[in-house]
DNA sequence: ACCTGAACACCGTTCAAGT
DNA sequence: ACCTGAACACCGTTCAAGT
């Protein structure tokens, strides 16, 4: 079980918020194999310090308690997804309608799919975890990166675009979420991109009264 | 904490499955009070069986374990939803697709928002309790519903009807599940429900390469 | 000053003992 | 035949005792 890193080859010596900072992360990286290795429901914080190489009394010195331990990885991981979305749509900036839907829809399913296994096992962390609102909150940071991108569109002016940034991030979540748990092959995969696409691309010109 | 039915009017003797049905029933009750009165952490097996008024062991005569329990919670709460969805198909028969669309979207708020503190209260047992798979199972026989709707559409003849019902059904929750979290007001709502029939008439037209 | 891990309260589940 | 609830293994969390 123990998955301790190599100690002798660290400093001797490191400034405590640098310490601090690696034993968070190592015990970040020891949730992440519990995880993947027992499963959620052998999750025990007991099991993660084990793994950490460290004492259960040092993990709750850097996690109040284990929903927040849970939070924070969640929220790597849904940062991460939100930073190449938000990616895509810095660089889709003046593109049509058509590309700018499939560069995000894209990003977002590379993205996930990238670490398929994570993603589905961090399902139900999230869920405990107060995982909408960690969402929501990384959800907004995208939808404002969306909305300007859209704002740039070469063919379509969209009204309501906040409303509808927030509308589309909620709804792609659910189809793709779908399309993981349900083995990720590549053939759906590739069906999901035009769906979902065409999700986006069909309700923002209907919102819009599909102006040409 | 103790929520007994009134004991005295029921019939002396019944037929054991009757009785069991019965006693299933109590206990559904008792653990939705129990949720709602005191959270899904303190829901625990005993407060449920101690609430229903049968011991501990009983329980687990009815249910093999508490995830059965909650699955068996979330797959009425989600059954009654789907209903209504269903019933919302039949009766849009030969409709066009925006009234088709409308008809379904609204059906599916009104069930949702009827018991908002219900539909919040259970996303955690329902991720617990595999919702997904719960939420697949009824979403498949939505979406055969939806699909034999959309063929007999006046102005629309919809290709990929399957797939797009599968996409859409599971595009829809996650709005309404934001909106839910975030306060259910008339305004919101009201909103919503006029996005999400944009959403799934933009589709269904963007797929279909927008036929007049 | 910081780490440790036995101890505590409580959980899900079982099963010997009752009726 | 069926119900009961003490007992068991394990969980999240704490804090007196160590270094």
């Amino acid at each position: 079980m123990k998955r301790v890193r190599a100690a002798s080859l660290n400093p001797r010596k490191m400034p405590s918020q640098a310490r601090s900072a690696a034993t968070v992360e190592v015990i970040l990286e020891a949730a992440i194999h519990v995880l993947l290795a027992n499963g959620f429901e052998k999750m025990s914080t007991t099991r993660i310090a084990e793994c950490a190489g460290v004492s259960v009394g040092s993990l709750y010195q850097y996690f109040p308690n284990k929903r927040a331990l849970l939070a924070a990885l969640v929220r790597r991981h849904v940062a991460r997804v939100a930073d190449r979305a938000e990616q895509a749509c810095a660089g889709a900036h003046g593109a049509t309608l058509q590309k700018m839907c499939e560069a995000v829809i894209n990003a977002f399913i590379d993205a996930k799919t990238e670490r398929v296994d994570l993603s589905r096992a961090l399902y139900l962390p999230a869920a405990l975890a107060g995982g909408p609102e960690i969402v929501k909150a990384q959800s907004e940071r995208v939808g404002k990166a969306f909305k300007a991108m859209l704002e740039t569109a070469a063919d379509i002016s969209v009204v309501q675009a906040d409303v509808a940034s927030a509308v589309l991030l909620a709804a792609i979540v659910g189809p793709v979420q779908m399309a993981l748990e349900s083995g990720a092959n590549a053939a759906l995969i590739a069906k999901l991109r035009v769906h979902l696409t065409g999700l986006c691309v069909g309700y923002l010109r209907e919102i819009n009264g599909y102006q040409q």
